[in-house]
RNA sequence: GCCCAGGUAGCUCAGUCGGUAGAGCAGCGGACUGAAAAUCCGCGUGUCGGUGGUUCGAUUCCGCCCCUGGGCA
């Protein structure tokens, strides 16, 4: 651990890739805790559909951040940001090494590169901005942002509902346009640490065959059950997104055949990972690159683990 | 064996009153500042089943053949 090279080790990679099984080697070679940066994998319910390690795993070593709040609760990358600072006060005591490991490429920027202060927007005006722009139309609502936040609302197109509805609360809470709280940034969670940063990730065609596999297997666990678990959470939460749930639902619901259900999530599973990639491809250009097969003997070496026992 | 309907992009199909063709989905690329497993943007050359014929020119019309589905025997 004293000739390792970096204070703090990032490990990003696409749904399925490895990088669990990587990083749990590694961090038991040079004495790290794992630190979770997956979205998905910070709720307690989903088990099986968010591929969260199980307690054999997670005994070995150290986990932060996984599992630890019901797929109930609201949660964003805010709430990630001082999370992940608290999990990393929590790691310097125990002194050891954190490693952060997951496939979210924005919470993977909070730490390395930080995010604007936006002091938080209170529960009922996402729901009265949603009302407003399903009663006045995307294009009207569009300019209802443009009359408050210009510069948003130009950077913004009329059909990313997501991205205007945001920007939109932000002025309506704060009084004051996103656009002058984005020039706010605040520090990296990793400011001034060493890094060594890696992307795991099988090629693409094996990646695939990993992540209809995985389905497969995570229906042969009890998916079904995981799912019909959060058939009544609500649909704005960000545990109603993970993917598999709404289609595992349709099979109970008797909408569509198990096949049917297995090959759309499955399918939507890729799509997810092809996205992931672009994010890592041209966000994490410079960070070191690792084909799956040879993940833990890279990282091994790049973290100066020179013979493993 | 006969009759009918089809054979057009990876899939489902549209279309061309003869001037070599286009949608959705899939796929690929990109964006990404508090829902990010989200949200959004861009990209469509394919022996138009095969082969002869008519024609300046055929995927489009005609003949024959092959394949698929349905019906009749």
């Amino acid at each position: 651990m004293k000739n390792l090279p970096a204070d703090a080790v990032l490990i990003a990679g696409p749904t399925a890739s490895g990088k669990s099984a990587a990083a749990l080697v590694l961090a038991e070679q040079i004495g790290g805790a794992i630190v979770n940066a997956d979205s998905m994998q910070v709720y307690a319910e989903p088990h099986i559909l968010t591929a969260r390690p199980w307690d054999e795993d997670m005994s070995r070593v150290p986990h932060l951040l996984y599992g630890h709040l019901s797929a109930r609760e609201p949660y964003s990358v805010g709430h990630y940001q001082s999370d992940a600072a608290q999990a990393l006060e929590e790691v310097r005591t125990m002194g050891r090494v954190p490693i952060f490991v997951g496939g979210t490429g924005m919470y993977f920027a909070v730490l390395t590169d930080g995010i604007a202060n936006i002091p938080g927007v209170p529960a009922g005006i996402r729901g009265r901005a949603e009302a407003l722009r399903k009663e006045i139309g995307a294009e009207a609502f569009h300019g209802e942002l443009a009359k408050r936040d210009p510069e948003a609302a130009a950077r913004l197109r009329t059909s990313d509902t997501q991205r205007v509805l945001r920007a939109y609360e932000v002025f309506e809470a704060t009084g004051r346009p996103l656009s002058y709280w984005q020039k706010q940034m605040g520090k990296p969670v990793l400011d001034e640490f060493r890094l060594a940063r890696f992307v795991i990730t099988p090629p693409r065609e094996e990646l695939y065959a990993r992540i209809d596999a995985r389905f497969d297997h995570m229906v042969e666990q009890g998916a079904l059950k995981e799912a019909a678990a959060l058939a009544d959470i609500d649909p704005v939460l960000p545990a109603a997104k993970i993917l598999g749930r709404r289609e595992l639902l349709a099979v109970s619901s008797g909408t569509m055949s198990l096949d049917e259900a297995k090959a759309a999530a499955k399918q939507a599973t890729r799509q997810y990972a092809k996205r992931q990639l672009t994010w890592f491809r041209n966000r994490m250009a410079d960070w070191r690159w690792i084909d799956s097969a040879e993940s833990a003997a890279v990282l091994l070496t790049e973290c100066g683990v020179s013979r493993v026992e």
